[in-house]
DNA sequence: TGAATAGTGTCTTTCAGACAATATGCC
DNA sequence: GGCATATTGTCTGAAAGACACTATTCA
């Protein structure tokens, strides 16, 4: 295996105290899947594996600040909703030294979804998180609690304005749904229960395209509310 | 290691990566209020201020098994609930230096409460969470939070089962969850819901003591356990 | 027998879920 | 007119919430 410069100059006893990073999932809809961006890494350790942005959280920078900087190095934006989710840090997740991660998702709104990586050479790509490639050091396991924390939110919050333009159709929000809960949803039924929770309002638009038009919706707050 | 937070003779040249600890929010029932355990500074900052539990986390330890040390040191007990609850790391949480802690908390059973802190000289006790003084550092936040997280899992979890003893009267058990939420609860309404939960068993036992004895019940399981 | 706590049932309302037919615009 | 998508309502069952009286033990 080849050894990158990081791994020789590693010297155990140099160091007494944890390197600290935040990672952040990037999640946005395309094409009415859920995507995450990944990047490839380059070096070693994981050489050639996809893996969560991710990077070390400076001395006088707070864990959000950091996680934002991330965000916007890897997209370029920057006003999206950010929620910290849980953080590891197994002494031997990471077999350079010891790191202990931060880890945060944003969600995207999908008119956002096509800023490319701002960052120099590095590989990003978006994957639906229904075919996720094997990722490096513990991101799976991340990955897998980040759906969870998103899968339960959904069902009690309105969380899921974050993924979404600024106006929309009701039946875009439904695939929306779907595709963050992972199955289908009565067209009905779900219909009936968003309009009731007075989350959403009609526009006076709308969208054009083919077949019959539909009429748009917006959210009334794009903030977190908690139902109930 | 003891003395978390007394660690002096900073030099911020010396560093360019973090701190990390892990601070624990011991939480039991006692006297039917749901209490927390806190410990009293004895050195600057925040002097004699009261502070959640927490110390560094070691080079090689996990950070489940510091928050398991400190919850140790504090209370000599190990096997309790234990969760992750999030990590604050604003630049200037703690005067001294940059300081990232990763909140847990943790529930004790009932029978628990009167293990004296096993710790040397520290002065610790138990408050009702509705009667807590003045917080170091930005504790206050971090209380609040882990009681927002906590009254949410009642809802939708069996989370009580780690604050109650093995066996109890439900009345005991109402008194538990009206003490986290917060609020009074209807009896009839409340034992018609957890018996219809499943997650209790009668035992044949009653309990003793004055007026009429009470049918004591069991958690069939001692683990969390997610309704719906 | 009085005090204290244990234990119990009905009604109403709300919400989730199953289920299918009509309406509108585009080509 | 054919196609594709939008829009709409009823019924049923489950669960939540309001609400008050009887039962049992002990002192």
């Amino acid at each position: 295996m080849k050894k990158s410069q990081e791994e020789i100059n590693y010297n155990p006893e140099d160091y007494d105290r944890p390197s600290v990073t935040t990672d952040i999932l990037i999640f946005a809809i395309d094409n009415g899947k859920l995507r995450i961006l990944l990047i490839k890494r380059k070096q070693w350790p994981f050489e050639g594996k996809w893996a969560i942005p991710g990077g070390f959280v400076q001395i006088n920078e707070s864990l959000e600040a950091a996680a934002l900087r991330e965000l916007e190095e890897e997209t370029g934006v920057k006003d999206v909703y950010l929620e910290q989710l849980k953080s590891f840090g197994d002494p031997d997740r990471d077999p350079r030294m010891r790191v202990i991660t931060v880890s945060y998702f944003a969600l995207l709104p999908s008119t956002q979804i096509n800023v490319q990586a701002a960052s120099d050479a590095e590989e990003a790509k978006w994957f639906s998180v229904e075919d996720v490639p094997e990722l490096a050091f513990d991101h799976a396991k991340i990955l897998e609690y980040a759906l969870e924390r998103l899968r339960g939110k959904v069902r009690y919050t309105n969380i899921v304005f974050a993924l979404m333009p600024e106006t929309f159709p009701l039946s875009q929000l439904q695939q929306t749904y779907e595709s963050v809960l992972g199955h289908k949803l009565d067209k009905r039924n779900f219909r009936k229960r968003l309009l009731s929770l007075n989350i959403l309002e009609p526009t006076n638009k709308k969208n054009t395209g083919a077949h019959r038009p539909s009429l748009l919706y917006r959210f009334a707050k794009r903030d977190l509310v908690i139902f109930d």
